[in-house]
RNA sequence: GUGGCUAUAGUUUAGUGGUAAAACUGCGGUUUGUGGUACCGCUAUCGAGAGUUCGAUUCUCUCUAGCCACCCCA
């Protein structure tokens, strides 16, 4: 026995070096043979993702709510390139800042002209106001915008490379309902798509309020600075706002008894801020004084805002959008003064909260139903068919069909799984008789129609009014 | 940018030191003009590269990517 199995054993062995054998050959013969480069397959980059069609019916009513709103509320669509001037961003943003820093995608041109993909869009939105001259138009000039945004950041679930954000700038309105208008347009939105959502909001005042108020609160930690986490001992050089973010639980003690930038508002900023609240109020937006929201951008005055779905976590990423005023920016950037507010919310993060709030109400997003479902048989029938289809779309029916298919078996099948109530047949003999036969899915009661009536009939069939009476 | 976890068909998941199994999906078929079933077939260089080994998808290392936390923000 043993024998035998030494023998299986060898000759195992030997035909796994002939298998051996033939691999090195064959891999040689690709070193040598480029050809089969056409077998690579390529990987997105790193924290790129493809938006699918599978997820159009996420992505179509956000542009669909947000265009409205748009109109609505009288803002005009404006669109930037995605590379600007690199300093654009680097002055508006300001250096210190983390999207600056470490975030941009920022590069030399072929003749050495430092560019850069936007990391945002509000600096891009502020130039072009000031470019165009647009502080010679009516004021408040009212912007929105569209598109992706790029930031070299680790991705994350909701943290992308290239992401896109709807943005709704404001210039030249100083007055609260401006601020108020713009956090109503947000709520709006994801009301529209039926996420409850709730506003955090606080104020930063003006830069010598805020000045005052981090000396204070630097101040305040120094005397605490032994009891502080490691993490925020470096925040109280660098970055001493952030201190307030901490969720170190040794800090959280501390952070309860700091002062708060509310108390060291002035009267004129602090009746800003009221306003603003009382108009929430009015509108009966749901928020939360929130007086550790900071922000990440230095150009914020006054207002600042973050959207938080209510009932869902999108991970640790759980903004889905913010904004704030930003009334010395314009300005700073060569213009005339010129308050203005701005916000902008985060897509795929919408869609990343709608999706598990969905999930976890058995909710679902429904596409608009097909009505018809146009099956063929045969090149001559295809043919007729392909113009049938065209003319039903002007005659307002939303159809199905699928060309690849050729047996009428499959096509049913297919008409089955889409729940269609009605098939239209056509086949070689219905070409020859310019007539096409309309089966009822249900009932299966098939009747068979002149081509030239075929809308009308089947229109009525629908319970829908035809247009030509 | 820092730390941790993970990586098998289009998707979700089995599994083993001797080149892999299932479900769903997709495509094709069960005689060519009629559907919700049923049955059959096809689809994986087991993330990439290197090492250990007679042999690795399985062990080790590196890389890459994803996820989680931090950081930051959308």
């Amino acid at each position: 026995m043993p024998k035998i199995e030494k023998k299986v054993k060898a000759k195992k062995v030997e035909a796994k070096k002939v298998v051996k054998v033939v691999k090195e050959k064959s891999a040689k013969e690709k070193e040598s043979q480029p050809t089969d480069r056409s077998k690579k397959t390529y990987n997105l980059l790193r924290g790129m993702h493809d938006i699918l069609p599978k997820d159009e019916k996420y992505w179509k009513p956000m542009y669909q709510s947000a265009s409205d709103l748009a109109s609505h509320f009288q803002f005009g669509r404006i669109e930037t390139p995605i590379l600007e001037e690199t300093g654009l961003f680097v002055r508006s943003l300001g250096k210190g800042t983390d999207v600056v820093d470490k975030e941009m995608y920022a590069f030399e041109d072929k003749d050495g002209t430092k560019v850069c993909m936007r990391p945002e869009l509000t600096a891009a939105a502020v130039r072009a106001y000031i470019m165009h001259g647009m502080f010679n138009m009516p004021q408040p000039v009212k912007m929105w915008y569209w598109g992706p945004m790029f930031r070299h950041d680790r991705p994350q679930a909701g943290r992308y490379r290239q992401f896109h954000q709807v943005g709704f700038e404001t210039f030249g309105h100083a007055d609260p309902s401006a601020d108020a208008e713009l956090i109503l347009v947000a709520f709006d939105f994801y009301k529209d798509l039926g996420l409850p959502v709730e506003i955090h909001i606080n104020s930063l005042g003006t830069p010598a309020e805020r000045a005052n108020y981090k000396v204070e609160l630097v101040n305040y930690y120094r005397s605490k600075r032994s009891y502080l986490c490691e993490e925020c001992r470096n925040r109280l050089v660098k970055n001493p706002m952030r201190l307030l973010d901490c969720k170190e639980e040794r800090c959280q003690s501390v952070k309860e008894e700091a002062p708060q930038i509310i108390n060291w508002l002035g009267t004129e900023s602090k009746n800003h801020f009221m306003k603003v609240l009382e108009y929430l109020d009015e509108l009966a937006i749901p928020y939360q004084l929130d007086s550790t929201l900071v922000r990440g951008l230095n150009y914020y005055t006054h207002t600042v805002f973050e959207v938080y779905a209510s009932e869902t976590e999108v991970g640790s990423q759980n903004a889905l959008g913010g904004g704030g005023r930003y009334d010395l920016l314009v300005e700073e950037m060569g213009g005339r003064p010129t308050p203005a507010v701005g916000m902008a919310l985060g897509l795929e993060r919408s869609v990343l909260a709608l999706k598990q709030y969905n999930e976890k109400n058995n909710r679902e997003i429904k596409k608009v139903p097909n009505e018809a479902f146009v099956a063929q048989l045969g090149d001559e029938a295809r043919r007729i068919t392909l113009k049938i289809i065209d003319e039903l779309r002007f005659g307002g029916v939303k159809i199905a069909y699928n060309l690849c298919k050729t047996s009428l078996k499959t096509q049913l099948e297919l008409a089955d799984n889409l729940k269609v109530p009605f098939a239209v047949i056509i086949g070689q003999k219905e070409v020859q008789d310019g007539t096409a036969i309309i089966r009822d899915m249900e009932s299966g009661i098939q009747e068979i129609v002149d081509q030239k009536k075929l809308i009308p009939v089947l229109k009525r069939k629908l319970g829908k009014f035809d247009d030509k009476r």
